[in-house]
Order: structure tokens, then sequence, then C-alpha cells
RNA sequence: GCACCCAUAGCUCAGCUGGAUAGAGCGUUGCCCUCCGAAGGCAAAGGUCGCACGUUCGAAUCGUGCUGGGUGCGCCA
């Protein structure tokens, strides 16, 4: 049930019907008209710009139709009172019951509770970790991970048709090191030394590849030229280091709906047939570029290369797509994947890069503007660096040293719910710091545990109630007199659940997951307030001796609860019954 | 030199795509509790929203120009 747009809608109508009957100018356009929370909760419940938005396209004075519109209004039996304010605000109050509607609604909705139809079934895919086949993944990797799949969640919830999809960057040339790598690992599995040389990949990882290569090749590919076993090699490791990620991401609770491999597209005319479509645009160019000013490289030579007319479509400079010795540059083929996965039918594509990706943006977004002639939007997120910390110390990364931290490492030492949440408190595009030690402290600093103990402590009045004889199924609790929940404190914390579809709304019109973060924790703190005030004020309490009081008071409990489940499944984090 | 991101309380950060008196946690100060409805509670102080113009009924939010920090800038992905 979402309170905020059962009223909007209601605005909107008498708004039509004003027009209708001439107390306003027809055909006006109603889009800007809002309906939200008010900052200070003695301005009601409920507050509408309306009139301020449609003075000036009416040609009214605010106040004027803020008068109209407030007299239309009062007549709905779920407004108690309309009161004009400001410069025109329209401050709504609704009737108490409209809480117990709400709690009913929110208890019979469960996991479903603030579900949305925004998405409207629109087919949208989010590329995320990317991460090169070349190894487990890192530290770095985790939060782009979890934002991805976060956002994944908060899409589909919102009522959209969301991929999740992963972009193998198998074809470039850190793939052949890879294969170089592996070889010297194969040679040391058959009793060999192995020439692990500067530039190849020493991570022990590759032993088991090496042990593998033998198991299936023996020693048949010893001594024989790289000519000879490169591509087999190159395939079968990256094929292995593939299955380690999928594993890396199982871990942290997140699956991939596709996986596309930039190596396909390479041989198959994918390539030249993108590359193309933009020629016939006229959006490919044989060109020199200018050397940038202020940084120019040591070897830098003019050379004429085949060019992107990026500039048509809001780039900074047009950029090569093909390299002066005539293969492809690692722009083309990224091309020739965003216009198959316009090709593919998405109707939106997202991107989540790394901060340090920011510089392909505008390219990025050209390409896509070219190619699907505008109808495509792409968004592409950017997201900032993690500082590790270890008890208020920073947590220095060396690969040398050996204190390189994979992801196993994080997921293992703290789990994938506790990183899960951690990573999501902080905007995409804001640096984030993460300590070892304080995101498993049990303490109100916590939010990650801050949130959980909410649900604990929901979940042991319930047992208690359980324990008391009372049933605190949710169709019993729903058809509980609810309208008994009058204080001050307990329509506070409904009020705030009656955000919670509003919020989805919110963060998925800005693709914005940790809107859902930060709300559970403001919900949370609601909760553990009644909780706190319940101590001084026994009434307040959800364990009562009266049974049908129980039930009341728990439904609005559980109530929370659901809502807690509902962002808690959307950050991919599974609630906890119990503290330990 | 250019582009992108960021700048909000002493610190770390929210701020609902322009709304009313800018919020939270930490820290500080004061009071209360130490009762497993537990892993503290209540309250106070603390702000020219980096700076300057502009857009309009109204700006932390949008535009322009500065200042300061981060990232990136052909033949690496």
């Amino acid at each position: 049930m979402n309170l905020f747009s059962d009223i909007r809608t209601l605005v909107l109508a008498e708004l039509d019907s004003m027009m209708q009957a001439g107390d306003l100018p027809g055909g006006l356009e109603l889009a800007a008209v809002a309906v939200e929370p008010p900052r200070d909760a003695s301005h009601g419940d409920m507050a509408t710009n309306a009139a301020m938005v449609l003075a000036k396209p009416a040609g009214m004075a605010p106040r004027a139709i803020a008068e109209k519109l407030a007299a239309r209004l009062k007549t709905d039996p779920r407004i108690a009172s309309v009161e004009v304010a400001g410069p025109g605000f329209l401050n709504l109050s609704l009737v108490p019951a409209i809480w117990a509607d709400l709690l009913a609604a929110t208890l019979q909705e469960g996991a479903d509770c603030g579900r949305g139809a925004i998405g409207a079934g629109v087919k949208v895919n989010i590329e995320f970790v990317s991460a090169n086949p070349t190894g487990p993944m890192h530290v770095g990797h985790v939060r782009g991970a979890v934002f991805g799949d976060a956002l994944a969640r908060l899409l589909d919830f919102a009522g959209y048709d969301v991929t999740r999809e992963y972009y193998i960057n198998d074809g470039g040339a850190q793939v052949d090191v890879l294969a170089r790598s592996a070889y010297e690992r194969y040679r040391e599995a058959i009793g060999l030394e192995p020439e692990i040389r500067e530039g190849l990949y020493p991570g022990d990882y590759l032993i088991p590849v090496g042990e593998a290569m033998k198991a299936k090749w023996g020693e048949s590919l010893l001594d024989q030229p790289e000519e000879v076993w490169l591509e087999d090699v190159r395939n079968f490791a990256t094929e292995m280091m593939m299955q380690m990620i999928r594993e890396d991401l199982a871990a942290l609770n997140v699956q991939m709906d596709v996986y596309s491999s930039e190596k396909a597209l390479y041989g198959t005319g994918q390539i030249e047939a993108a590359i193309n479509t933009l020629r016939d645009m006229g959006l490919i160019y044989e060109g020199t570029l200018e050397p940038p000013k202020g940084k120019l490289p040591d070897d830098w030579e003019a050379r004429e290369q085949t060019l992107f007319r990026s500039t048509a479509h809001g780039d900074d400079v047009d950029r090569p797509v093909m390299k002066s010795d005539g293969a492809w540059t690692y722009f083309a083929p990224d091309i020739a994947y965003h216009y198959n996965k316009v090709q593919r039918g998405f109707d939106q594509l997202i991107d989540i890069f790394g901060a340090d990706h920011g510089g392909y943006v505008k390219r990025m977004k050209a390409a896509v503007s070219a190619l699907s002639g505008g109808k495509v939007p792409l968004d592409i997120k950017l997201i900032q660096l993690v500082k590790l910390w270890k008890n208020g110390e920073p947590f220095k990364m060396s690969k040398r040293a050996g204190t390189f931290v994979t992801l196993r490492d994080v997921v293992e030492q703290v789990g994938a719910d506790v990183t899960r949440f951690v990573m999501l408190t902080r905007k995409n595009d804001a640096p984030l710091d993460f300590d070892f030690a304080k995101v498993l402290e049990q303490s109100k600093d916590n939010p990650v545990f801050y949130v959980q103990y909410a649900n604990a402590r929901i979940n042991s009045v319930m047992r208690k109630a359980i324990a008391a004889g009372v049933a605190v199924d949710d169709a019993s609790l729903a058809a509980a007199d609810l309208t008994q929940l009058n204080n001050a404190a307990e329509i506070n914390l409904a009020k705030k659940i009656a955000e919670w579809p509003r919020l989805v709304e919110i963060a998925a019109r800005g693709n914005e997951p940790h809107r859902v973060a930060f709300y559970l924790y403001e919900l949370a703190s609601d909760l553990h307030g009644l909780w706190n005030r319940a101590k001084d004020e026994p009434e307040l309490r959800f364990v009562q001796d009266d049974p049908a009081t129980t039930q009341v008071k728990i439904a609005l409990a559980r109530a929370t609860g659901v809502v807690i489940s509902a962002g808690l499944a959307i950050l991919g984090v599974t609630p906890v019954e119990e503290m330990r």
C-alpha cells in the first residue's frame, strides 16, 4: 500500500475536476505535482506543492488554487484536515484509521510489501563486475559486485525486467599472459622449474591450473612452441578462472544471468558490423588526433588512425577504434558489445565501472547514443574506492607482503551479509571506509548490527507472544483492531513504514540502492526508540497482559519486521532472528 | 591544458531528482541507568551547506566563473 501515490492520485483527480469545472485553466501539466512527507511532523502527515507548481502556468495566485483544492480534498474520507501554509503548501492530515489500514495491508503483502510498478516491465541490462579472468576477485571488485547486485534486486522489486550481465575480457593481451603463466605452472606440475618471468602472473592460484593441464594433456605440451599451445591453454585457463570467479561471486551471494565473452566478438563480424553501422552514419573517419595538452607522452608522434566521431554525441574528442597497426583498440569490441546489448532489445543499459574508468563514460554513452538512435539510455555508475582499515589502522595491501586481500578473505572474515550491507552504507560515488573490526562490532555505531538487532527484537517479542498463547500469524494480526494503536510513538513508526514504497520508487528512479540501507537504519532507529520508551511507559510494550492488545502491538512490530526483511532482501542480506 | 567525480557540524556522512526552521552517527558537555525489554537511555551545544554571481515565489540541490581534493587523458585493457 503506497499511501503517497494513493493521495497523489487523489490530488491529481481533484485538479482534473477543477479544470473541468473551470476553477483552473484546462490542459495543465501535472507531472511536477508532488505529495511528500513534510519535513516537520507538526505540518501534518503529507504535503503537496500543487498550488505553487501550478500557479505560474495557470496564471493564478498559489493561495487561490490552494484554497479551492483544499476544499475538495477535505471531502475525501481519508483526509482529516487540510491547511494552506507558507507560500501555498497544502498540509494534509490523515484520519487515524489510515494507519490501521496501512499496517494491515503491510502484513498482507508480506515480502512483496513496497514492490512497485514504476519499472513497467522495461527491459534493463546491468553490466557489472566484469573483472579480468586472470585471477581471483580481489577486494576492489567487491563493492561494484554488491552495488550491481543490489541495484538489480532494487530494479526488479520496482517492476523492471532486469538482466545481470558479466562481460568477460577474454580477448586482449592479458589472457595471453594468463596462458603463459599457466604454462609455467604446468611445467612445474610435471616437475620442472617454473620460470615466472617479470610480467607474468605469479599467484599461487595458477598452481591447480597447471596440475589440471597436466591431467588433461600429460606431457604433450612440453617443449612445444607457443603457437602450438597458446590458444588451447588460454581457453582452458580462462575457463578455470571464470569458474573461480563464479564461485567468488556466489560466496558474495551474487548470481549473474548472462556471461558475455569479448573473444566471441572477434572473428564473427560483430565488431566490423558495429563499426560499419557507425560508418554508414558518417561517424567513422581516418584522421589524426591532437596530442593531449599539458601531458605529452614521450613517444608521441602524429599518426593517422580510424576514429569514431564521438564528439557528434557529446564527447570531448573523437576516439580511435583501430590502432596504427590495424588491430582494433579495446574500444572497438566495447562498442560492438554495447551494440549487441541494444540489438538484444534492452530498453535501458546500466554499466557499473570503477571510478578510475570515469574517462570512458562519455565515449561509451556516445557510442550507445549513436547505435541506438538515441533511443536506449545508458547510465554509468562509477564506484569509488574502498579504504581498508583494521581497528582504526590503515590496512595496506601489498602483493609482495602477502597482504593482498581477496574477495574470499573479506567474506570469510566478516561474512557476506555484513560485507554487503557495509558496502551499501555510502553513495556509490563517495569513497568508503571498511574496517574489518568495526563492521563486526555489536553497538549502535554499527548500522549492520543496529538494523539486524531491530529485527531480532521483533522476533524476540513475537516468540514471547507465542509463548503466551497469542496468535501472531500475519492473517490474525492483520485482522486485529489496529485502530487501537494511537500513541504518538506508535503512529510515528507506522508513518515510517508508510514511506517504504515511496522510498523504493525514489531509489529505483535514481539507481541508488544505498537509500534502502539508510532507510532501514532510520526505520530501525524508530523501532529502538519505541522500545526504549516502553521501559518507562509499559503501555507501549509489545507484549501485554491482554492477548487482544498484545496482538495489536505485535502487528506493529511484525509490520516493521516485514519491511526490514523486504529491505534487506533488496540489499541481499539475510535477516537474523536472534543476536548471538 | 582538458574532461569527469567530490566539497554540508570538530570527524565520518545523509539530504527524497527546486520546497517550509539543513539531518544522523561519532566526538564534546550534562543528567539517568547498570533492570537480560541485554549488547545503554535522555538532553544540550555545535552550520555564511568551499567562494562569488545568476535563474525564480523559493537554491545545499539548477547554470556560469573561481578555489581546493580525487580520477583519467592516442598506438594498455
